[in-house]
RNA sequence: GCCGGUGUAGCUCAGUUGGUUAGAGCAUGCGGCUCAUAUCCGCAGGGUCCGGGGUUCAAGUCCCUGCACCGGCACCA
């Protein structure tokens, strides 16, 4: 049996999955389920990446221990890929002890080959600052933050990775492999990097506990990046377990985003080649998800969907179908409420899930569900074949969509045959041996649509073969050798049961449904799988729903994190009315605005970012709220005291806080 | 200002290395069917492929240029 082993990226622990995210495991699982379906023996890995500087401090931010915090973590992502029905074989966390041994094995490799050296790094040090500083960030040899502090020349030992080295091997290896980096537009983006020349990279950090130890030098720890990507080889025993390794490496294909694309294709080959361990086959930079055409982002909450809820909300199969289907795989994708209900209504309620129930309706009408078997009707047989091939020749090259496309391609030819050979008409007419063909050629061609869609949409189409007589335990049974072509022997018995995906009204789909409504378990009886929807009925919307035209909310913070301020904490920030003396734009810049405030018992330089929404002359005489004890900044080159304050949601211009009634200049704000 | 992306039917988008008459779904109009969730099937209308210039026997596709929108950064303290 061919192998077939695959990996995503794994994620940062730092906050919860989003729909962004849920969208490259979808992917990943598609293509893992149709290599089950194609006869491969499949592993698939996802994971946490747990020892970032951030998890550390949002850790003690919750009062947590990092490994508590990141437990907790884990239990979220878990949830949320259950709910998306992602069938990982295994699930790997940084901060195992396999993994440790993975990066230790690969760090004493290079360390080994020579491709690991000491160096230092040098530089001005500001203590205010707590960082390095550039030649350029200094004025006068001073740090403009802090004047009155003498910065310091400070070295801090760490080891670098000889990246330089692997610029031809690599360079070969992508003219070698043109397959090696997808989708083609990055790879062109990565051979221009590498002519360009590559720089050695520090892959330690000293002075710092949590993380993995180096082993010939424990006082520092790995390198976040560097830590990372060692997963997918210790995940397969890297370090633990040569056999499992052997086995199972090199990875046939990595899906990631396209942001970390050089990450996997340009610094991961070169340790595996220092480690003298081949490289993935094949390494995929799939696209961005953005929310009505806005980026997603977590500082833009109103783009953040949380996937269990777009699952809860219409299933989670119609969300995989959507994802899937509608989105080139390699492109950007938008996401909105509007066309997911859209292509729910046309694909599923109106296609498949029509096609489901005129099928197994009419069986039970004229023959009480039961079918034998008769010859295959010429063109449907065809048909399948064809888009069975094409459907296949798609999901060999990673075209999950046009595969998609192609599956209800033969959804649509099973319902033309039947509109061609009209079974009413035959039935009315007593033509029994023309209907028992008719009925027969059209439940095949409905079972093999199941089968080529069962790795998108694995729950609902076990329950259409199911319904058609034709159960399997589990979706992984099928094989597409064997399954997705039309049979021509043995006799069935077919249930029909409720609508698989109702239809959504006009007016449901305006409003969002609030109302969680969680998958049915799909029964291990086949009986009772073809008499329970796998999907419950959509939730009518209720008169309170309907007039909601938000979004479901963005994604609450993680229980237990509690990032609310104390009192005093608040106090700290002083906040303070401020009268506009002067205010004028900051050439060159695109928003900038240099103001002059007078803040009753001082004049202050703040520098603001509202330049897009205000004319600087507007703003004279005007009271506005400012925070004044916040440290100075530079902003192109001019020193900023304090912050305007204004409503600012990511995307909107911002707008300035006004009073109603005119406070003095200088006036407290608490 | 720099870097990147996008611009194709009313809407949402496909369009491989240049190659017949530029496609799909939705929406619209007409017709058919009644097994089915008012679903399905057929037909039709609808296009300056953002503008301009160029290369070529041939350009939606390649090159130059302009415009518009989006994103990132410089600059949101």
């Amino acid at each position: 049996m061919p192998r077939y082993y695959l990996t995503t990226a794994i994620d940062y622990v730092n906050s919860r999955p989003h729909l962004g995210t849920a969208y490259e495991k979808i992917a990943a699982d598609v293509i893992a389920r149709y290599r089950r379906l194609a006869g491969f023996d499949v592993r698939f890995v996802m994971g946490n990446d747990e020892h970032s500087q951030n998890v550390f401090r949002q850790a003690a931010e919750a009062g947590l221990e990092p490994i508590a915090y990141c437990d907790r973590m884990e239990q979220e992502f878990r949830k949320a890929w259950s709910s998306l029905d992602i069938s990982f074989d295994d699930f790997i966390r940084t901060t195992q002890p396999r993994h440790k041994a993975g990066v230790t094995e690969i760090a004493r490799r290079l360390h080994a080959a020579g491709d690991i050296y000491q160096g230092t790094y040098e530089g001005w040090y500001c203590v205010g600052c707590e960082a390095f500083k550039q030649d350029k960030d200094l004025v006068d040899g001073r740090c403009p933050l802090h004047p009155r502090t003498e910065p310091q020349w400070l070295k801090e030992n760490n080891h670098f990775f000889r990246l330089s080295k692997y610029r031809q091997p690599l360079l070969d290896h992508l003219h070698a492999h043109p397959e090696f980096i997808q989708p083609e537009s990055r790879r062109n983006e990565i051979l221009r990097l590498l002519e360009g020349g590559l720089e050695d990279v520090s892959i330690s950090r000293a002075g710092q506990s949590w993380g993995i130890p180096l082993p010939f030098d424990p006082g520092s720890v790995v390198y976040v990046w560097f830590d990372a990507l060692i997963n997918y080889a210790s995940a397969v025993g890297l370090g633990t377990d040569d056999e499992l390794l052997a086995t199972w490496w090199p990875a046939d294909l990595h899906v990631i985003g396209k942001d970390i694309t050089r990450f996997h294709v340009v610094i991961w080959p070169a340790m595996l080649l220092a480690a003298g361990l081949p490289l993935p086959r094949r390494v995929f930079g799939h696209g961005f998800m953005t929310k009505d055409g806005q980026r997603m982002s977590k500082s833009n909450p109103g783009t953040i969907i949380d996937p269990s809820d777009a699952a809860a909300r219409l299933g989670a199969d119609p969300l995989r179908l959507f994802l899937t289907k509608e989105i080139v795989f390699g492109n950007d994708g938008d996401f909105s409420w509007g066309r997911f209900e859209e292509k729910y209504n046309v694909d599923l309620a109106n296609n498949l899930g029509n096609l489901v129930n005129r099928v197994t309706a009419m069986a039970e009408r004229y023959r009480q569900g039961r079918l034998v078997a008769a010859p295959a009707a010429e063109t449907l047989a065809a048909a399948a074949t064809t888009h069975a091939h094409a459907y296949a020749a798609a999901m060999d090259a990673l075209q999950l969509d046009v595969a998609c496309q192609s599956a209800f391609r033969l959804v649509d030819a099973t319902n033309e045959y039947i509109a061609a050979s009209a079974p009413w008409a035959l039935a009315k007419a007593g033509q029994d041996h023309a209907l028992d063909r008719v009925l027969w050629n059209a439940s095949e061609g409905l079972r093999v649509a199941a089968v080529l869609l069962s790795p998108v949409m694995p729950a609902s189409c076990r329950t259409i073969l199911a319904r058609l007589g034709t159960p399997v335990a589990d979706v992984g049974d099928l094989r597409l050798e064997r399954d997705a072509q039309v049979h021509v022997s043995g006799t069935r018995q077919l249930t029909r049961a409720d609508a698989l995906w109702p239809r959504l009204e006009a007016d449901a789909t305006a409003a969002p449904i609030s109302t969680k409504t969680k998958e049915t378990p799909v029964s291990d009886t086949p009986k009772d799988v073809a008499a329970t929807p796998a999907v419950p009925a959509a939730p009518a919307a209720s008169p309170a729903a309907a007039q909601v035209t938000a979004p479901p909310s963005a994604a609450a913070p993680v229980e237990g994190t509690d990032t609310r301020l104390s009192i005093d904490e608040f106090m700290k920030v002083d906040l303070r009315v401020a009268q506009v003396l002067t205010a004028e734009r900051v050439p060159k810049s695109k928003k900038l605005v240099k103001l002059s405030v007078d803040l009753g018992s001082e004049t202050r330089t703040i520098v603001a970012g509202i330049g897009e929404a205000y004319e600087p002359e507007a703003l004279v005489g005007r009271r506005i709220a400012i925070v004044a004890n916040l440290k100075p900044a530079k902003l192109m080159g001019i020193e900023s005291n304090g912050m305007v304050l204004a409503a600012s949601a990511e995307g909107n211009r911002p707008i300035l806080i006004d009073f109603a009634e005119p406070p003095a200049p200088g006036t407290r704000i608490r």
